[in-house]
DNA sequence: AGCACGCCGACT
DNA sequence: GTCGGCGTGCTC
């Protein structure tokens, strides 16, 4: 038999199978899935086999030399998916493979050079090899390096690469002990056979090891057949019996969007409940409703925002039965949650977009919940989208989909009225409380009337009665990660990165500058590099700014900052999830993670410092991702008894997306925002697909996508094509880049598309990036 | 990725 | 003449 392998190395050159002979005592074994180790060129090295076959048409195929996992870690299932993600998302297949293993899986690579014979070292090889028989070449320094190559080519030492596997730590040793008729003279081989005998069972190599018993001992009686050794699988646990207390009430909107959702067939359900409608009851009744019928569930959630309480709510309700899986987690603390998947000892998963590669067998049901946030498309490495795996997944399985959020994305919400998905929806909150209400401040009358503040006059007036109230505020800025930059008083040159396009970003701790896009960075800069002036400014805009006036206001309230700058583990962020929830503090100012799912009691106003920043922002989805925003974060205001509120500052009162939030009216931004997408031919009446054609030089950039853009609009009647524009940020890593925008409205193109690639896998000259938006 | 092969300039 | 630089192409 052979098999069709994809080898584990991250190159265009090599980006496809290769056919390897299986060999007889491994046939049988090795299935569609499995990681193998095979010789390729001079190296050994990790393969994935994506298909068996009884007949190879190459002349000069080589064996697979070993497997590599004992239990089969994927399947057929995700060999699928691997190669949706590499087509369609022009990426490596083993890239694809990548984020489907637990880093402390992956195998590591490593040169080692061996002694032949000892007679043939000088002193100098001899001093490098120590007492050693062989060593890893990297570690050492290049000169030693160089020695041993030296001493390669002229046959004096042996230089093999090496694929080492992390021990595992299902897989154990075992010893057993033969028939025999030898007689041994050798007291301790007479001792270990003895005690052999006497305990009468198998035992593991580590504890007779650990028993003062002897390796080499041990492996001559292996080497004359007294003993063998083999491996051992442990684990196997069946899933247990789970109890469930899901024995509370769904209120009638629920339980009628409940009753609608059918599990044996594949549907997508899109449930459109406003924020505080008690979706997460209804998706526990989900969950038990498959369990019961002993099929699994995979629940996606965005990033680690909604995991403190999401979890600790399905923990109470599912025990055990729960794994999470979230970036946060170290690769040991991922790998164990993995494990407890893979040994059936949990039926749940919940976690972010990775989570939906999660081993799970027998699904029976896929929620993804908050289904707009843009953070289920992975941007890079590979890109991927964690909706359309789900879909892929849940095609297989033949079960339903549920999209569950208050501000549907424009696509789906589009799908599900023109009935491609259900729409199921609450239109109520859980407790009947009304939504918050929101007022707007026109901050250019602001402006007319002296206040230069970050804070309204209005604003400034709410957070003085909520804190006197005793109650809790939030204030919201979407300014993503450290915005400050560094300027000069005397030339006002702003301090650029050489290599990009962009201002470097000043970092407090360490002092230093460092370029975001490329990783550029100069220390301690104290004077100004083109004029030598010292009066160098710091320029802040982000969230630390904030939190400085609004102490110098507030003197007394405790105030807490929630940003990617102060958060580094998910402790951090439950620290201030739970200070805040204890009312320990009166002020939470934060950006995009206080946005989602959280749910204060005492939270009674918010406040939206620029909704600008966002509807600003150069996408096509722009107004989409800031009518969400402003009305997930509006839905942190007011959830218990009392009454909450919500301030929206912005310098343009009228634009249809403030309108809409004021009200909390999706039908209304839905029907304009569905109006502009079909006249400018925007998702969800075009596929749009962005081509990147960078290079070092301009004009071969510019050339290159000129070049696209003739080959793409020949016999083009339906597709739009524009460009070559300059990219959003046009030099980086000294690359100049321009982009292609296509709203794709036919197959043919798409098609097309796919023929560039491979054109440009092998020009180093000129680089391109394809992305489906 | 890593190596062999082949073509060019610069040196014992 | 040869040594070593890197550009090119191949690995089942």
């Amino acid at each position: 038999m052979f098999a069709d392998i994809v080898v584990d190395i991250k190159n265009k050159q090599v980006n496809r199978t290769y056919s390897y002979l299986i060999p007889s005592h491994l046939e049988n074994i090795i299935k569609i899935g499995h990681r193998v180790l095979v010789p390729f060129g001079n190296l050994k090295r990790c393969g994935y086999v994506v298909d068996i076959k009884e007949f190879s048409c190459v002349s000069k195929v080589k064996e697979i030399i070993d497997i590599i996992d004992v239990k089969n870690i994927l399947n057929e299932e995700f060999v699928d998916i691997a190669k949706y993600i590499a087509l369609e998302n022009f990426t490596f297949y083993s890239k694809a493979f990548d984020c489907m293993i637990p880093s402390i899986l992956k195998i590591k690579y490593q040169k080692v050079a061996k002694i032949i014979n000892k007679e043939l070292l000088d002193d100098n090889l001899k001093d490098i090899f120590k007492n050693k028989k062989e060593i890893s070449i990297e570690k050492l320094d290049i000169e030693k390096q160089k020695i041993l190559y030296k001493a390669y080519s002229n046959n004096l030492i042996l230089i093999e690469n090496k694929a080492k596997r992390r021990k595992d730590d299902d897989i154990i040793k075992m010893v057993h002990l033969n028939d025999y008729d030898k007689v041994y003279r050798s007291n301790s081989k007479k001792l270990l056979l003895s005690y052999l005998s006497e305990i009468d069972t198998d035992i593991e190599l580590d504890l007779l090891i650990e028993s003062g018993y002897k390796k080499n001992i041990i492996n001559e009686l292996v080497s004359d057949g007294i003993l063998s050794i083999y491996d051992k699988v442990i684990n196997h646990y069946e899933y247990k019996d789970y109890e469930i207390e899901d024995n509370f009430e769904l209120n009638n909107e629920q339980q009628e969007v409940f009753n609608q959702i059918k599990y044996d067939k594949y549907n997508t359900y899109l449930l459109h409940g406003i924020t505080g409608s008690g979706k997460t009851m209804v998706y526990i009744k989900c969950i038990s409703e498959v369990l019961k019928n002993n099929k699994n569930a995979i629940m996606l959630v965005p990033e680690i925002s909604l995991t403190p309480q999401i979890t600790s709510i399905l923990h109470s309700v599912f025990k055990n039965n729960i794994a999470i899986l979230h970036s946060k987690l170290s690769p040991k603390e991922k790998y164990n949650e993995w494990k407890r998947i893979i040994d059936k000892k949990t039926r749940i998963v919940v976690g972010a977009r990775s989570a939906i590669f999660a081993p799970l067998k027998d699904l029976g049901l896929i929620i993804i919940d908050e289904a707009h946030e843009e953070s289920y498309k992975q941007l890079n490495n590979p890109k991927y989208n964690a909706k359309e795996i789900a879909e892929l997944r849940a095609k297989k399985y033949n079960i339903p989909i549920i999209l569950g959020t208050a501000t549907p994305d424009i696509s789906d919400y589009y799908k599900a009225t023109s009935g491609e998905y259900e729409l199921l929806e609450i239109k109520n909150r859980a407790n009947n409380k009304p939504l918050p209400k929101v007022e707007v401040v026109d901050l250019k009358e602001e402006l007319k009337c002296g206040n230069k503040s970050v804070l309204s006059k209005k604003l400034q007036n709410e957070l003085t009665y909520c804190l006197d109230n005793n109650n809790q505020a939030i204030l919201f800025l979407n300014r993503r990660g450290h915005s400050t930059f560094v300027q000069c008083r005397s030339c006002g040159e702003v301090i650029k990165c050489p290599h990009c396009d962009i201002s470097l970003t000043y970092h407090m701790k360490g002092n230093y500058l460092k370029c975001h896009q490329c990783g550029y960075q100069i220390v301690n800069v104290s004077t100004c590099p083109k004029c030598q002036s010292d009066k160098i400014r710091y320029v802040g805009t982000g969230t630390e700014k904030i939190y400085d006036e609004v102490s110098k206001m507030f003197p007394l309230a405790k105030i807490l900052r929630c940003d990617t700058d102060s958060i580094n583990s998910l402790k951090d962020y439950e620290e201030i999830y739970n200070k805040f929830k204890n009312h320990e503090a009166d002020i939470l100012i934060g950006t995009q993670m206080i946005t989602k799912g959280l749910d204060f009691k005492d939270c009674t106003l918010v406040g939206v410092l620029n909704a600008d920043l966002s509807i600003n922002f150069p996408k096509y989805d722009s107004n989409q991702i800031s009518f969400n925003l402003i009305e997930q974060v509006s839905g942190r205001s007011g959830r218990s008894d009392k009454e909450g509120k919500v301030i929206i500052q912005t310098y343009m009162p009228n634009h249809f997306v403030i309108r809409c939030s004021k009200n909390h009216d999706y039908d209304s931004y839905f029907n304009e925002e569905i109006q502009n997408r079909r006249l400018a031919d925007l998702p969800p009446f075009s596929v749009l697909i962005e081509i990147m054609v960078s290079s070092l030089n301009k004009d071969i950039a510019y050339d290159n996508a000129q070049k696209i853009i003739r080959y793409l609009s020949t016999n083009n009647e339906k597709s739009i094509i524009l460009g070559p524009t300059e990219d959003y940020i046009f030099k980086k890593c000294d690359k100049y880049r321009y982009v292609i925008q296509i709203y794709a409205k036919d197959d043919l193109i798409l098609d097309k598309i796919k023929y560039i690639y491979p054109e440009y896998q092998t020009n180093k000259d000129c680089e391109i990036e394809i992305t489906r938006m």
